[in-house]
DNA sequence: CCCTTGACCAAAC
DNA sequence: GGTTTGGCCAAGG
């Protein structure tokens, strides 16, 4: 319950134009459960004030989406993130990481 | 407290 | 290169 109030938090420090993944989110955290991080995103209803769609798989793949992945990758065009296929381009590039 | 459920991950097949 | 398998662990019923 409380980790999901962390992931939102950190979510919502990703800045424009840029993306995390899961796996980053959850050594943010420091801890294991990448799952949990995905759950979390997908039961939010903040989805208002909680940009997720910056959140994809740890191999630059776009991942999931409530409102479907066409919708995420139209976001992130938005943000001036590429996506071909439903793999990020330039994942290194737009990857963005959280500070230890 | 036990059981199920994942917007995951990495390795193996 | 897609699919399966096992592991991972919090959250909710």
């Amino acid at each position: 319950m409380l980790l999901k109030f962390k992931v939102y938090e950190l979510v919502k420090t990703v800045p424009y134009g840029k993306v995390t993944t899961y796996k980053e989110i959850a050594k943010a955290l420091n801890v294991k459960c990448y799952r949990v991080i995905g759950q979390a995103l997908k039961q939010n209803k903040d989805l208002i004030n909680i940009p997720c769609y910056k959140v994809v798989h740890a191999n630059g793949n776009v991942g999931g989406y409530v409102l479907g992945k066409k919708e995420k990758v139209k976001l992130l065009k938005k943000d001036n993130i590429e996506v071909v296929g439903d793999k990020i381009v330039n994942f290194e590039k737009v990857l963005f990481k959280f500070v230890k």
